[in-house]
DNA sequence: ACTCTCGCCGAACGATCGCTCGGTCGGTGA
DNA sequence: TCACCGACCGAGCGATCGTTCGGCGAGAGT
């Protein structure tokens, strides 16, 4: 899987000592409070989060709390926000760097999708279970945020067909599968578990792969 | 493992006129309550729904709806019983009328939990968004079910590797991702939308079969 | 006629919810 | 020295939460 990482073709006017830092994941930097609504809404929810146990959290009084943010819903506005701008972000610069080949740009993103919901699990987790509790005003923001990162992903399988280089006869289909198949990992993955993060992406990246009828997988005939 | 379903032969013992029940999906049968629950649920979350609420849907008063459910919880976890119980039950019969070979069987199950996930959305969605809000004693009952689901399809991928009709090099990471792209249909699919039923099933299997590997997709559904 | 059960409700229980009022306290600048 | 400001908190606001109490009326059994 190694070689499809990086682009073939070295072109780009990127200084190379930043190249993949989309792939660096190191500790959460999030406010105090943030990070405390984080962990609480990912084990229960929204709804089922108290504003006393988001302060007992953070080591606040609720008072406290609200001198940092006005109410709760803006608890989980920044969480959200934080998240997908760290998540397009991350998948336009893995994209960009990966030249100009569909195939290069699938693995790129894929890669990224991946990487995002192992080593920002909680993030990515709240971020596609709670959209349903967000304010009707942000709400559509937000969708609007998470198709457009859909819509990258869309377009890349789509100029992959038409290169000839992915096979599949529904490229929109294949395209939500790998997405969802992406997201899906932020349910079960665990850092520490049996499989470690390149594992994994390895071989969902041979899935992915798959599910766009890319042709020089590992397979015979 | 395959032939411990049911037949040793593979059909024989059914009665004709009963194939394919697995398939058949009539308005949903569901007491007042629960599915006045149900829809409050899958709107707004479970602990985002109010007693009240729900017995307002059910044109019921609160002491009405507490007449035949003792509590909120018991609400939820009556509505998962039923769900996953159905789900389990049709998979089973679609794999034991699918006759002996992992590709068929592989077929029936895909089919069995895409028709579900659209079919019963609802069920399916609050089956999968809400086990959080289980308390813990029936959680871990209803966690070893939908583990059970999982098996299924794990054991047809494992059989149909063996068999030498799929090629995936990751059987396990194969299976885990055609049953996340099967509960992805619940977040998204919408009975009356572009796509109907049996174009998405007939898309979905052939994704899914990509996913594992398997060789003859040629074929026009 | 009487009782009993069943299905249901108005009213209200204590607890907890999101949020706010009216402060205290340790700096910082003038 | 002192006014000021940002960070913080104890206490409590009104509202809503899940749940329960005591009762009502229709119908079946005797």
């Amino acid at each position: 899987m190694l070689e499809a990482m990086t682009s073939g073709t070295g072109d780009t006017d990127v200084r190379p000592e930043s190249l993949g830092q989309w792939r660096d994941y190191g500790e959460v930097e999030l406010p105090v409070p943030l990070a405390a609504a984080l962990a609480a809404f990912a084990e229960q929810g929204y709804h089922g989060t108290s504003v006393r146990e988001i302060a007992a959290r953070a080591n606040l009084s609720v008072p406290g709390l609200y001198h940092h943010y006005p109410s709760k819903q803006s608890l989980l506005q920044g969480l959200l926000e934080r998240t997908m701008s760290d998540l397009l972000h991350r998948s336009e610069v893995a994209i960009a760097e990966a030249g100009d080949r569909p195939v290069d740009q699938f693995d790129a993103v894929v890669e990224s999708l991946l990487r995002f919901h192992m080593y920002r699990r909680e993030q990515a987790f709240v971020g596609s279970t709670e959209i349903r509790s967000l304010d009707d005003g942000y709400k559509s923001t937000y969708i609007g945020h998470r198709d457009r990162q859909q819509r990258m992903v869309d377009e890349i399988v789509f100029a992959g067909v038409e290169a000839g280089d992915f096979a599949t006869r529904y490229p929109k289909d294949a395209s939500r599968a790998v997405a969802t198949m992406c997201v899906g990992v932020s349910t079960w993955f665990k850092l520490d578990g049996e499989l470690d993060a390149d594992e994994l992406i390895s071989r969902n990246l041979e899935l992915a792969r798959a599910l766009v009828g890319y042709r020089a997988t590992g397979d015979l005939a």
